[in-house]
DNA sequence: GTCTAACCGAGACGGTACGTCGTGTCTTATT
DNA sequence: AATAAGACACGACGTACCGTCTCGGTTAGAC
């Protein structure tokens, strides 16, 4: 509510409070989105509730779509959180087992699947895109790839594989079910996604 | 698949839809698709371009993405034809290897990530939406499950995986790819995602 | 009233039209009338509610107006009814009064208003409208020219006056004020106005 | 009459109302009411004719009608202008005679019937509306006002009457037969109707 | 007793217009 | 110099009725 931030005085001349209006967008988006869906956020209907301009959003963001990708980053929701760290099991086969099931179950509700559909959307040259992808994805990539790393170190898997095709054969069954919903996607699939990858994986 | 009408002769009243009307619409959508894209495929436009009134196309199609679906199925624009024939082999594996390269292939191109985003993003519970998916998703399905069938039975395959997990296992990660975009999906990846397939397909 | 012409039998072939279907219609149209108002009798709500097709009724009557003022006057919901006769005095002045007053009170109503302009708004050259025309204005204009007949006769108002300029004279101002709306119209205008009417604004 | 804004200078924010907006639609509108009628003056006709967009014409006036009646009102259509003046005579009972010949002749062709038409069936509580019908009724009541003021003054009347019960008398009967047709609208009723008005009904 | 013409209901047709929403750009006054 | 406010031109939405035109199916008078 104040107007300084007390530790940066903005020392530029005239009145840069850009800084609030980009919160208050932000937040605005993120209010819409979870209360009316990703269709309801539009530039007109942030720009009402936080209380700013149309071309002050349009300053920050090339449209509504950015702007709510850039609302769901700004507010973590995307984010696995650590949830994987406290199943974590000394075997990285279980515990890979249980991220994706995990990931799944975050994905396969109609928010989810309205953000999966979002970066599918998505203009692919934008940064923002890529940056959103990144978060969308990311993360369950990182941790399925140091799983299969601790694996293959101990043994538990054969080393002779590509590990974005890795990846992607654990990933893209769940995000092909997820968007174009011909079956169902749920945890036994996801479990017996997971074995048929890994007897192409395991030594044999 | 089949439309089966003869035990149920629906007995309307009134007058019947005009199959000109119909025809003219899908065709007017088509041509705007092919033309300016999806995005301009608006209800509007195909009334103005086919001589019809809109209300008439709301009789036929609950919105513009459904007239696009069916002005795109009516045109046969998406059967992949019997290409994949062609090249049919003796062996099940490579016909099978030959028709996803063919596959990824059209998919792989701005109109075809196009298609493939529609299916993601049509409300599923619509009968058309599920036509539509199923000309979208279904050829390819087939064709490969009739060559694993076939794989099988010519012991080039073991008979214990789940035939469902193993069509999402092969086409999955080409639509993650393709819709996700986070690197790039070309034949290459195509036949490295296969052989990784196969590994856990096969006897070990 | 009646419908044949004397002269002329029609000598129609086929099958006659449905009486039950126009008075359905009729039924249908005041009900909407009242219910909603003028604006909302269209064919295609009165066709709907009276489970008739809409083709029947441009049978019956041109244009959703000309329904509208049918259906008023087939449920003689104009008709002012005989209570001026209850009134009826001795003095024709009184009487005159007294039945102006009475009709004055039914058209300073919305329902009364809407009849009104019906007429006002109608096409005068069909022979609905003179028929509608006359009934909303000529059971008053012919009670007034009456005793307007019995005061000259009794010699409470001189004889050489235009009767057709007398009642204009009586019944104008009312109406104008009623559809031009720019004074209130009530019972304390309508007595001063007659009183004005019967002396004039010159010395006597 | 005034409006005044002097003392309350509305401080609005935003980007002010374009004037040129304003006026295209005002021109295209009284154009189309010219060319095709009353009926023709829809939002949309105007708004493509003046190159403006829809919303632009809803943030301006409420509907077609008002949109209508702003036209006329801003190309100064009804307004009499000062011809009676010219006839101005000694004697006020003359000018007035002439005043309500003129303005009769003015109401009775079809476009002033329609003019009083639109005053009839406009929304009363709308401000456009009684301004509207201000310059349809106001003129001549005014003018008639003046002349039957100067002709109490004169001696010519007497002055124990109503003036707007008065002026009711003159111009009711006009507007009456205008709307209604019953019968005639001519320079002879006219002049009749005025003698009735003066002489009454009574004996002297 | 058929024939058959005009009716009936139902409802789709090409249209016109509605009034609303959202887009992305712009203009003005304020700060 | 950036802001909020909000008007702008544009385009599309989905709906309501219009008045017309098939449909298949009565219905009653004419043959």
């Amino acid at each position: 509510m104040s107007k300084e931030d007390s530790p940066e005085p903005p020392r530029k001349a005239g009145r840069p409070r850009s800084e609030k209006a980009r919160a208050a967008a932000l937040a605005a988006a993120y209010a819409i989105l979870k209360e009316k869906g990703f269709a309801r956020v539009t530039v007109e209907a942030v720009a009402s509730r936080a209380g700013i301009g149309k071309p002050t959003i349009y300053r920050h963001w090339a449209n509504a779509r950015e702007l709510a990708m850039a609302a769901l980053m700004a507010h973590g929701a995307i984010q696995p959180g650590k949830a994987a760290q406290d199943t974590a099991d000394d075997d990285p086969i279980i515990a890979l087992e249980d991220q994706l099931v995990a990931m799944t179950a975050r994905f396969a509700t109609p928010a989810g699947r309205q953000v999966a559909l979002m970066v599918a959307a998505a203009d692919s040259s934008s940064e923002l895109t890529k940056s959103f992808r990144n978060q969308v994805i990311g993360q369950s990539r990182e941790t399925a790839r140091a799983l299969l790393t601790r694996a293959v170190e101990t043994g538990r898997l054969r080393a002779d594989f590509d590990m974005e095709i890795a990846l992607d054969l654990l990933h893209g069954p769940i995000f092909y079910r997820l968007l174009v919903g011909h079956l169902p996607l749920d945890e036994g699939f996801c479990r017996k996604l997971i074995s048929a990858c890994l007897r192409g994986l395991e030594f044999g």
